[in-house]
RNA sequence: GGGCGGUUAGCUCAGCGGUAGAGCACCGGCUUUACACGCCGGCUGUCACAGGUUCGAUCCCUGUACCGCCCACCA
C-alpha cells in the first residue's frame, strides 16, 4: 500500500457516476475474482439464490441480495476468499408461460423439430404450435435477455459476485448434475415411480408437489344428499362436491359415532346412479362436520385418498387431466349400478363437461329426483390450489416419479438442528414443514421446459411401454434428452415401436434441480478439486417463503447424496412490504422498479435501507431511509475531503482527546465485528453510523482549530494523525454497506481496493497509543461539555461569531481536572474566550456571558 | 385447529432486569472556510392489556386482545 503519497481530493466530491465508474474498475481489476488456490479454511462459500429470470425485478430482490453482499464483503475483508457465484433460475413454468405470451407460441411435443424456425415478429392471435426442441430454444433465447437485465442491475447495485462464475438452472451443467443426482437416487432405491393419485392442476395439466400448494378461501356450499338403505330408511350426508357423486365408493363415519354404528358393514345406494356402496368406519371422520357421515369419492380431496388407501376401496375416477368428466359406461366392471340404464342417461348429461358445469347440472338432477334435502348451504372454506394455478387442484391417478422423504423425517429434523439459522426461530418453520410432510416428493411434471428424466423404457412386442424396467444411460452421456437421444443398443427408428424403446416424456420439478445448486456451483462430479475446497458450503442466504421448498429440498438432497448438510449457515431475509404491510408483489400491482430507485438514491443509499432490515424481519419499503443512506454516503465523501485535504504536519498522537476518540472507536470496531459475525448486519450499521455521525459533528468540530495550528505544530500533528487513523477505520467499517462511496475515497488516498483491504481491528487502533482508563472518560466529558455549551448558545440564539467572553463550568473537582486536557479545543469549538472553573458538588452546569457581536 | 414473530414518540424501528433511545417528521436558531444533500438546539411516550416473579419489569413468567406470517386431512 502506498499510504504516504499526497491524497488527491476532488473539489466537489459527488456520488453521481460512482456506480458506473467502480463496477467497471472492479471488473477490469478482477477485484472479486475467486482465487481457487485457497484452502477450505480460507474460503467462505455462498450458495446464492438464482433469481427467477422470467419474473420481474423488484425491490425485494435488491433487499435480500444486499444482505448477502454485505456479508460477502465483510468476510472478504476479514481475509476469507469469498466464493460467490450467481445463478439464473430459468427452468420451469414461469419461463414457459412467458415464452408462450412473448412469442405467441405453444408447445406441441408431437411435432418434429424445425431447425430453421424463426418466431414471427409479432405474436399471432392464434398461438403457433411448435415442437418441444423449438420451444426450448425460444425459452433459452428469451432467458438470455432476462439474464442480461439482471446482471446489469446486480452490477449497478454493487454485488461483489465473481461474474465469471454464473450458471443457469437449465444449462447443460445443471442438467447434468440434476440427472446424475436423480440416477444416484434411483440406484439407491430412493427414487421410485408409482401409478397413484396425485395432486393435479387441470389448467397446466401437470402433477404438482405438496410444497407447491397453497390454500385459498373459496365460497362453496354444503349439499345435503339422501342415500337410500335397503330397509327404506335414508342416510343423509353433506358434500361440497356433488359432481363427484358418480365417483362415490363408500360412506364413512367415526367408529365411536353411535348414530352410525348400526350402519357399519351395511350397504347404501347412491342417489341418481344407484350404485351400491358400503358404510365404513374410520377415525378421520369428524362427527361434528356436516351430518357426521361423509361420502368417499375417488378423489375429492386428500382425505379421500387416505380413506381409499386405508379402507382398500376401488377407484372410480371421473375427473380427467383436462378437468372434464370422463365418459363412463354404467353397468360395466367398476361402474356397477342397480339401474344402469337410468344411471347412464343421467350421467350422459354431465359427461364431457367441466367440473363447474357438471356441478350445476347434477344439482338440478338431484333436485328433480328429490334426492337433495333443502337448499345448498353457502360456506367459505379453504381449497387447495397450485400456487401458480387459477383453479382448484384435483386428484388424478397417474404414473409419477417420487423421492423418498417421509421415511427420512427424523434425519431431516436432525439436519435442521445441525444447521445454524439466522434468525434462530426460522428453524421452527422448517421443522413444522418436515413434521407435516404427508407424502413423498413428487418430482415429475408433465411439462416441456425443464430437465428431462434421463430414462427410456422398453416397448414390448405388443407396443406397450414397460415402465417397470427403465433403461438407464451411462453417467458419461449425461445430460441427455430421451425425446431426441437414443439409448445404447437401439436405433432412432425403434422409438415408440414394438420391441423398441420410448423416452420418459416428463421433466423434473424445478426444485429437483434447484435443490442441487450447491452441488452445481461447487463443481460436483465435474471439478473434484473445487468441490473439496467449497463444499459443504458456508452460507445459504434466502428468503423465508421458500424454506419449505428450496431450503428443505436442498437439505434433503445433500443428506441423501452426501450424508451431510449442504451448508453450515442459513441466513433468512424477510420480505419487503408496502405501507399497508402487504408483501410487495407483481400481482398486487404495488411493485417499485428497482433501477429507478438506484438512480435516484444511489446504490449506496438503497443498500443502506436494505441493510437496516435485520435477518428475518419484514421491512417496509421506505424511500426516506434511502435518502438517509444517501446522505450518509455524501457525508463520507465530504468528511473525507476535509480530513484528507490537509495531512501535514503528521506526528505522534499525543493529545488525550485524540487518543480517547481512537480508543472509543476501537470498542466500536469490536462491537461491529461481533454483530457482523452473527449476521446482525442491521445492528452493525446502526453502531457504525451513529458513531461516524458523532465523529463528524463532535470530534471534527472539536479538533478543527487545533488541526489548523491554533495550538502549535505538535497539536496539529496529533489531530491529523488521529483523523486519518479514524477515517481509515470508518471507511472500512462502512465499506460492506456503501461500497461505492468508500471505494471512491479510498482511491484518493490508497492503492488497491478497499474491498480487499483488511477488516479493522482493535489492535490496529490501540498499538502505539498510550491509553489509560481515564482517556475514555475524557472524550465523553468533552462531548458532554460541548453539548452543554452549544445548548447555552442555542438558547441565547447567538450566532457563532458572537464570542462567549466567559464560561463558568461548575462541577465536582475530579471531573474539572479533565478540563486541562480539553480546555483549548473546547474554547475553539464553541468560541469561548475564558473558561472559569467552579468546583462544587452536584451536576455539571455551565453559565455563559456573551460578548458583543463583531461589527 | 397447531405454531412462529410482532405490539415502545405522529411514522419506521432499536433497546430486553436498574433514571425511556435513534432516524424521519415537526418547531426554533445558525451563510461556522468538509458538507445547506449541511450544522446547533427543542418538543413528543400509563414501552398493547391483566395478573405474577423480583428490592426493582419495556425487558423474565402466565394469560388476554389485536397485527403479520407459516403449517394443518378443508366431507
Amino acid at each position: 500500500m502506498d499510504d504516504t503519497a499526497q491524497p488527491r481530493v476532488p473539489d466537489k466530491p459527488a456520488l453521481e457516476g460512482l456506480e458506473t465508474k467502480w463496477q467497471h474498475r472492479w471488473d477490469e481489476d478482477g477485484t472479486f475474482k475467486f482465487d481457487r488456490s485457497k484452502s477450505r479454511q480460507q474460503i467462505f462459500s455462498i450458495d446464492t439464490p438464482p433469481p427467477t429470470v422470467s419474473g420481474s425485478l423488484h425491490i425485494g430482490h435488491v433487499f435480500s441480495y444486499t444482505h448477502t453482499d454485505v456479508i460477502a464483503r465483510f468476510q472478504r475483508m476479514r481475509g476469507r476468499e469469498v466464493f460467490y457465484p450467481m445463478g439464473w433460475d430459468d427452468n420451469g413454468l414461469p419461463t414457459e408461460r412467458r415464452v408462450q405470451n412473448y412469442y405467441g407460441v405453444r408447445c406441441d411435443p408431437s411435432l418434429p423439430y424445425d431447425p430453421g424456425f424463426e418466431p414471427p415478429a409479432q405474436p399471432p392471435k392464434q398461438p403457433l404450435s411448435i415442437s418441444r426442441p423449438n420451444f426450448i430454444e425460444l425459452c433459452e433465447r428469451l432467458t438470455k435477455e432476462d439474464e442480461k437485465a439482471f446482471e446489469h442491475l446486480w452490477r449497478y447495485l454493487g454485488l461483489s459476485v465473481d461474474w465469471s462464475m454464473t450458471y443457469a438452472t437449465i444449462d447443460r451443467r445443471s442438467q447434468r448434475v440434476s440427472q446424475i443426482g436423480f440416477l444416484h437416487l434411483l440406484k439407491k432405491g430412493l427414487a421410485y415411480q408409482l401409478e397413484a393419485p396425485t395432486l393435479w392442476d387441470i389448467d397446466f395439466r401437470t402433477a404438482v408437489a405438496q410444497a407447491e400448494l397453497e390454500d385459498r378461501e373459496r365460497e362453496g356450499a354444503y349439499h345435503r344428499l339422501r342415500f337410500d338403505r335397503s330397509n327404506g330408511v335414508a342416510v343423509e350426508i353433506e358434500t361440497t362436491r356433488p359432481e363427484l357423486l358418480p365417483a362415490c365408493v363408500a360412506l364413512v363415519a367415526h367408529p365411536d359415532d353411535v348414530r352410525y354404528q348400526p350402519l357399519f358393514g351395511t350397504d347404501v345406494l347412491t342417489p341418481l346412479f344407484r350404485s351400491r356402496v358400503p358404510v365404513l368406519a374410520h377415525a378421520l371422520a369428524d362427527p361434528d362436520k356436516g351430518s357426521g357421515i361423509a361420502m368417499i369419492c375417488t378423489f375429492g380431496d386428500i382425505t379421500d385418498v387416505t380413506w381409499w388407501r386405508e379402507l382398500s376401496l376401488p377407484v372410480r375416477a371421473v375427473i380427467q387431466p383436462n378437468g372434464t368428466l370422463r365418459p363412463v359406461t354404467w353397468g360395466e366392471p367398476g361402474w356397477a349400478s342397480e339401474e344402469p340404464a337410468s344411471a347412464q342417461s343421467l350421467y350422459d348429461q354431465i359427461a364431457g363437461q367441466s367440473i363447474a358445469k357438471a356441478r350445476t347440472r347434477i344439482v338440478e338432477l338431484l333436485r328433480e329426483q328429490g334426492a337433495m334435502i333443502g337448499e345448498p348451504r353457502p360456506i367459505v372454506h379453504n381449497v387447495k390450489f397450485f400456487e401458480k394455478g387459477d383453479r382448484p387442484l384435483e386428484i388424478i391417478t397417474s404414473r409419477q416419479w417420487f423421492i423418498k422423504t417421509v421415511d427420512q423425517r427424523a434425519a431431516l429434523i436432525e439436519r435442521g438442528r445441525q444447521l445454524q439459522w439466522y434468525p434462530e426461530y426460522m428453524r421452527v418453520r422448517y421443522e413444522n414443514w418436515v413434521n407435516g410432510l404427508s407424502g413423498d416428493w413428487c418430482i415429475s411434471r408433465q411439462r416441456f421446459f425443464g430437465v428431462p428424466f434421463p430414462l427410456w423404457y422398453p416397448v414390448n412386442g405388443a407396443g406397450l411401454v414397460d415402465y417397470s424396467r427403465p433403461i438407464v444411460p451411462d453417467e458419461g452421456r449425461l445430460p441427455i434428452d430421451p425425446s431426441t437421444d437414443v439409448p445404447d443398443g437401439y436405433r432412432e427408428e425403434q422409438r415408440n415401436r414394438p420391441n423398441g424403446f420410448s423416452g420418459d416424456p416428463d421433466v423434473m420439478d424445478t426444485w429437483a434441480t434447484s435443490s442441487l445448486t450447491s452441488q452445481i456451483v461447487s463443481g460436483w462430479c465435474r471439478d473434484d478439486d473445487l468441490f473439496a475446497r467449497v463444499f459443504p458450503m458456508d452460507l445459504r442466504p434466502q428468503a423465508h417463503d421458500i424454506i419449505r421448498t428450496w431450503l428443505f429440498s436442498s437439505v434433503l438432497r445433500a443428506h441423501l447424496e452426501h450424508n451431510s448438510l449442504p451448508w453450515h449457515h442459513a441466513a433468512i431475509s424477510g420480505f419487503v412490504t408496502d405501507p399497508d404491510r402487504k408483501k410487495m408483489s407483481k400481482s398486487k400491482g404495488n411493485v417499485v422498479t428497482p433501477f429507478a430507485l438506484l438512480e435516484e438514491h444511489g446504490s449506496d443509499g438503497v443498500r443502506y435501507w436494505a441493510a437496516k432490515g435485520g435477518p428475518g424481519v419484514d421491512t417496509m419499503f421506505d424511500a426516506g431511509q434511502m435518502k438517509v443512506g444517501r446522505r450518509l454516503a455524501i457525508k463520507v465523501l465530504n468528511a473525507s475531503k476535509f480530513i484528507l485535504g490537509k495531512s501535514d504536519p503528521l506526528g505522534p498522537i499525543t493529545a488525550p482527546v485524540d487518543r480517547a476518540m481512537l480508543h472509543n472507536l476501537a470498542v466500536i470496531v469490536e462491537q461491529t465485528t461481533q454483530a457482523l459475525d452473527a449476521y446482525e448486519y442491521g445492528r452493525a450499521i446502526d453502531l457504525v453510523e451513529r458513531e461516524f455521525w458523532g465523529f463528524c459533528d463532535d470530534y471534527l468540530e472539536f479538533v478543527k482549530g487545533r488541526r489548523y495550528g491554533d495550538q502549535g505544530s505538535a497539536g496539529s500533528a496529533s489531530a491529523n494523525a488521529a483523523l486519518i487513523a479514524a477515517l481509515g477505520v470508518y471507511l472500512r467499517l462502512l465499506a460492506p454497506y456503501l461500497p461505492f462511496a468508500t471505494e471512491e475515497v479510498w482511491s484518493w488516498w490508497k492503492s488497491g481496493s478497499i474491498h480487499r483491504a483488511s477488516w479493522p481491528t482493535r489492535q490496529e487502533l490501540t498499538v502505539g497509543i498510550e491509553v489509560g482508563d481515564s482517556d475514555l472518560t475524557t472524550w465523553s466529558y468533552a462531548r458532554e461539555l460541548l453539548a452543554e455549551a452549544r445548548k447555552r448558545r442555542s438558547e441565547a440564539k447567538q450566532p457563532l461569531k458572537v464570542p462567549i467572553i466567559n464560561a463558568v463550568i461548575s462541577d465536582v473537582p475530579e471531573r474539572l481536572q479533565m478540563l486541562d486536557a480539553i480546555d483549548a479545543d473546547l474554547r475553539a469549538a464553541v468560541r469561548i474566550d475564558v473558561l472559569t472553573r467552579n468546583p462544587r458538588p452536584g451536576e455539571l452546569s455551565i453559565e455563559v456571558e456573551f460578548g458583543a457581536a463583531p461589527a
